[in-house]
DNA sequence: CTGAATCCCTTTGGATACTG
DNA sequence: CAGTATCCAAAGGGATTCAG
């Protein structure tokens, strides 16, 4: 169900908006950039998304190569999601979108659970 | 009818999604970075927006303090937009997201109308 | 636990026509 | 030229239920 389209883009930040423009996207690959996530952890860390929006944007991250799902065949299941390589290429991006938004917003943003 | 409800975010990456996420924001500040544009130019550069989308996501840059809006009371009409000393500093931002794309999409890349 | 499926409302966004 | 206004279709996205 991925948009395989091959779209010609008029700029390069249009280009990169495709693969990485959804709403939860960037959001995403914050987390994962700190370290492997399974995804009730996910839906932890990123509460206003509910499981079907996340689940649909994990899938999209997923077709464009950026992340790798891994499933474990127990029970309870269990599924852990990670950068691949490509997907580590954009940390440079979250990276300048994180300190941003630290530098400007931080009264409005709300400390980190380490639960 | 901008939203001014003061949220809170759960990381820094939100929060700067707050301001830039908007379809076309990213791929405004892209060309405004290189130089203060008129409506009609940002419009041929960015040709898949609509004139209504176009003028919807200028204000809302507009709103959060990131462009200038500069109107020039005479006809025919000349309106031009700029960054500001605030929107210029999400330049890195937007500079990441430029580099990655003519790194590893220049082939979908259009060239660039030097019109 | 990790989803998929359905329902349904909201938002987005395109086309078109019109105005100062 | 630089928008606004209106209409309408498509997509986004939340709540809930169900399944392996």
């Amino acid at each position: 169900m991925s948009t395989n389209k091959q779209k010609v883009f008029h700029c390069p930040v249009e280009a990169t908006l495709s693969l990485i423009g959804g709403k939860y996207k960037c959001i995403i690959l914050y987390h994962l950039a700190e370290r492997t996530l399974r995804f009730s952890e996910l839906r932890h860390l990123i509460p206003q998304a509910t499981a079907k929006m996340l689940t649909q944007q994990l899938r999209e991250l997923q077709s464009a190569g950026i992340i790798h799902r891994k499933v474990y065949p127990i029970v309870p299941p269990k599924t852990e999601y990670s950068l691949t390589s490509y997907g580590e290429t954009l940390s440079p991006i979250v990276k300048a979108m994180c300190a941003w938004g630290e530098e400007h917003l931080a009264d409005r943003i709300l400390p980190a659970d380490k639960g």
